[in-house]
RNA sequence: GGGCGGGUAGCUCAGCUGGCAGAGCACCGGCCUUACAAGCCGGGGGUCACAGGUUCAAAUCCUGUUCCGCCUACCA
């Protein structure tokens, strides 16, 4: 095993003092760049690939903390896996699709798109001022929009990527993709074709959620309940050809014009006796079916509501089984439409008095019709019998909970709009199936997955009212009224994908029929967002288009994604999957947690807490930031905390100090064949295992304990200090055994730079580069092989497996005798005597040249002595000495 | 209301397939020691949220309580 002497890479001594992970981060991005052993391998086999679901980041959206958080977890994985030998597929892809982009550039050119617009070739615009921005804004087409999306986005997706390369994250940047771009596009919209043909989306028109401001359907994941204030008003109704009066409760007042029906539980003595009656309502005058209903909780409220069109989703689902009548009064925009009372459909007893009424809400917001309603009920007048005023008492504030659209900012509401989605309900079982297949890190977020698909009521609403996203592959026939066919859409052709069929127009027909009867029309909707980006593991196995390729990438093996994305991101890819290949998307998924403030709040621009990341690159380097986020548990909300960035840099330092130390030793290496030595191997060779473990499920924050504990407290703090009068010698102690010394150092140093390598690259890179680069012939420790317990199988075991715990128990009793003494752990010992439980006294005979010259100890005296326990050592007659 | 996670040293957390309570930071004391003072050696500090149970043995398993966080439901 004797090889070779001396340093035949570069000069260890010539070393900077002080590591420059600066520098060293530039000129390694260069190395591996350069060397490019981040690519991915097509021609590689699926057994030996290891393929990555990287998430796709929100480019509009602000860049903090927790990107470099759960970005490095998924990097720390992949390193460790391509040091495997594994061929590694790790894009990464730009989400610029959607909502936050739109609004962005909204502002930034000041432009607003109308899909009915035509085209303008080559239109180049600018940033306007803040003075242009108060004049109309310039209305472009669709296509013009989304070049201005798409040329915007761009912009922002630099600022990512410089971000991601200097962390060190090792994508292959030949993958990169983005979710507006044209083949991500081509993947949403064959998706829906696939989709379609197999019979799982529909267009339906019904109530669906909408959002008044972004004036859109959204669904169901997109849903956030909000606490808010309102009030319970008691509003007295009348029954048809009757006296009698009963009190229902509303938070809603304003959908009084609205009401449908009123119902009561089956059996509340107080109205159930109504039933089968016609109930009259106030100010309106309509008469409207009285119905039991055993949702109907009788504590709440008065026992007894009206149902309106729509005040919620119970409401939907009474207008539906008791096909009540239909009067939306909402419209897209919020406001109350014009309605004039009377005629069909919105019959009155008073017509005249119902529009009067009505006539003061029509054009209001929601808002603004509740306080007016309120004052119009608080007179007598509108009584539908006696001359009380409707409104009973004054309304009774409550905090109740209220959904919301989790961007926006006025609550939804249900409006009848034609929609597109896709269907869900019907399989939930099989859905659940999957989600069983696949492998959850850590497993307690299965529950989070399991939960939502249970709880699922309504089909995935896929239509979106907006413009920048992709648009669906539709058109429809004009009938000779101009009336589309809904039911027999004509779709876009696989070849001509992607289609914008706001300029394209359909096979058989011409540019001059849309728009016009008999000829066609453009399906103006777009889809949610989430319906491309729950493509991500067909889009990097180019899924249809290369079948070679989808083989070999799908199922991926892992997504990396974060906790409050598993009712959308994760969800609808594993449905995605599911649908078209009745596949899993992947084989693991791996949840990373929030980063929190230090208050252990959720960072988020508003609250002005974010904590940016590149002034903290500088500040304490890659490397530092690395080991913070490999630090913290999977799935574990973490909160920042700077003391664990400077722990992490601190250990970079020691790398760097104590690597220039092992690899500067000067001499002949041979067998290793000294006990500590080979203890020390022994332990290594545990750690080795433990740690590869760790990685293989994903515990990468075990892994670095591991790794890190080993390095600190059995490599630096004790065994170099072990070693080193050995291979030095000093004062009055000639080296011994300095080969078997040597040896062992490197090999530890080797495999600990290898083992940290995946959490904090630079450091390692810049050690490896020193010798093991050129011993091995491998330029890069990314694609150096992680160590194996057999590596190891050649070096003997050492005598006992305790030798380097009790030459560690000597050395902490012979320096805590110093310590006492107010002695440099440095000092001379003439001589001491050490008494120790016998078994003890044996072995550390068998070490003891070594432990003498940790301790700087020129002779001692061991006693035996019974009764002792193993581990104590006992101290007596220590003899300084001047040093020579 | 249902579900999930958590409560361990002053702080941040590890330990949780049962076996002597741990780390880092902070604090106290000592030390220039020829890799590293951005360091080293040593020290003090805990009713493992609470109550009960299983066990020779519980931070760890079971039951209940409580507090914190998240997911989900709750719009009359």
């Amino acid at each position: 095993m004797t090889v070779e002497s001396s340093n035949d890479t570069i000069d260890i001594s010539q070393l900077p003092k002080h590591f420059d992970a600066t520098a060293a981060e530039a000129k390694f991005q260069a190395l591996w760049s350069d060397l490019g052993i981040f690519r991915y391998d097509p021609s590689k086999s699926r057994d030996e690939t290891f393929a990555v679901d990287t998430p796709p980041p929100t480019v509009s959206g602000s860049l903090h903390v927790g990107h470099v958080f759960s970005y490095t977890h998924t990097d720390i994985i992949v390193r460790y896996q391509r040091m495997l030998g594994k061929n590694i597929y790790y894009p990464m892809g730009w989400d610029d699709n959607g909502l936050p982009t739109e609004r962005r550039v909204q502002n930034y050119y000041h432009v607003r798109c109308d899909p009915k617009e035509p085209f303008e070739e080559g239109l180049e615009l600018k940033q306007v001022s803040s003075a242009e921005r108060k004049k109309p804004p310039r209305i472009i087409s669709r296509p013009n929009f989304i070049d201005l999306c798409t040329t915007l986005t761009m912009e922002d997706e630099k600022v990512f990527k410089d971000l991601w390369q200097r962390l060190g994250l090792s994508v292959d940047w030949s993958e990169e993709y983005s979710t507006i771009g044209k083949f991500c596009r081509t993947m949403a919209q064959l998706s829906f074709l696939d989709l379609f043909k197999k019979g799982h989306v529909y267009g339906a028109e019904g109530p669906t959620m909408w959002d008044v401001d972004f004036q859109t359907a959204i669904a169901q994941a997109e849903v956030e309940d909000r606490e808010v204030d309102s009030a319970f008003h008691d509003i007295r109704f009348g029954v048809l050809d009757s006296d009698e009066t009963y009190v229902i409760s509303t938070t809603r007042p304003e959908l009084l014009p609205a009401c449908v029906g009123v119902t009561f539980h089956p059996d509340d003595d107080r109205y159930k006796h109504l039933s089968g009656k016609k109930a009259l309502t106030p100010l309106f005058h309509t008469e409207v079916p009285l119905f039991p209903s055993t949702l109907v909780e009788p504590d709440k409220g008065t026992g007894i509501l009206m149902v309106c069109t729509f005040g919620d989703q119970t409401d939907v689902q009474w207008w539906r089984e008791e096909k009540l009548g239909l009067k939306q009064i909402i419209l897209q925009n919020g406001r109350l439409a014009n309605i004039a009372f009377g005629k069909n459909g919105w019959e009155s007893r008073s017509p005249d008095l119902a529009n009067a009424f009505y006539s003061q809400l029509a054009g209001k917001t929601l808002k603004q019709a509740r306080s007016a309603i309120v004052d119009m009920l608080q007179s007598a007048e509108g009584a539908a019998g006696g001359n009380e005023p409707p409104l009973v008492g004054s309304p009774k504030q409550i905090r109740h909970a209220v959904k919301f659209f989790e961007k926006g900012e006025k609550p939804l509401e249900f409006i009848i709009t034609r929609q597109w989605f896709v269907r869900l309900l019907d399989k939930k079982d099989q859905l659940l199936r999957k989600g069983e297949e696949i492998k959850w890190f850590p497993g307690f977020m299965h529950s989070r997955y399991r939960d939502w698909t249970q709880n699922l009521n309504i089909d995935w609403c896929i239509s979106r009212q907006r413009y920048f996203g992709v648009s669906f592959p539709v058109w429809y026939r004009l009938d000779g009224e101009g009336k589309p066919d809904y039911e027999n859409p004509i779709l876009g052709k696989k070849e001509e994908l992607p289609v914008d069929p706001s300029t394209a127009h359909p096979d058989g027909f011409s540019e001059g029929q849309r728009g016009k009867p008999n000829g066609f029309m453009a399906e103006p909707d777009v889809f949610d967002t989430w319906f491309t980006s729950s493509l991500t593991p067909q889009i990097g196995s180019h899924w249809v288009l290369d079948e070679e390729r989808h083989r070999r990438l799908f199922p991926m093996d892992v997504r990396p994604q974060s906790h409050e994305i598993i009712r959308t991101w994760g969800f609808y890819t594993i449905a995605k999957a599911m649908l078209h290949e009745d596949e899993i998307p992947w084989k693991n998924i791996k949840i990373s947690g929030w980063v929190l403030d230090p208050d252990r709040k959720k960072m988020s621009k508003s609250k002005g807490n974010v904590v940016v990341p590149a002034e903290l690159l500088e500040k304490f380097s890659s490397d530092a930031l690395r080991y913070w986020s490999g630090n913290a548990r999977l799935g574990v909300d973490t909160a920042y905390d700077e003391n664990i960035v400077k722990i992490g840099k601190r250990l970079v330092v020691k790398i760097y100090n104590a690597s220039k130390f092992v690899l500067s030793q000067k001499g002949a290496v041979s067998d290793i064949s000294c006990e500590l030595d080979r203890a020390f191997v022994d332990r290594l060779r545990k750690v080795v295992g433990t740690t590869t473990e760790q990685l293989n499920v994903f515990n990468f924050s075990g892994a670095l304990s591991t790794v890190e504990s080993f390095f600190w407290n059995s490599f630096t703090d004790t065994y170099v200090e072990f070693s080193k009068m050995r291979a030095w010698g000093g004062e009055g102690i000639e080296p011994k055994d300095q080969g078997s010394a040597i040896a062992a150092l490197r090999l530890g140093l080797e495999a600990l730079i290898k083992m940290f390598a995946p959490f904090i690259p630079y450091i390692c890179e810049e050690v490896w580069s020193w010798r093991f680069a050129k011993e091995t012939g491998i330029g890069s420790v990314c694609i150096a092989p992680w160590p194996k317990e057999e590596d190891y199988r050649d070096i003997p075991l050492p005598e006992s497996p305790k030798s380097l715990d009790t030459a560690g128990a000597v050395y902490s009793a012979i320096n805590r005798e110093k310590s006492d003494n107010q002695l440099s752990r440095g000092a001379y010992i003439e001589k001491i005597t050490l008494s120790a439980a016998p078994a003890t006294i044996a072995l550390i005979e068998t070490i003891a040249n070594d432990v003498k010259g940790a301790v700087r100890c020129d002779s001692w005296e061991l006693i035996p002595k019974d009764g002792l326990d193993e581990e104590a050592i006992e101290l007596s007659n220590m003899q300084v000495r001047e040093r020579k």
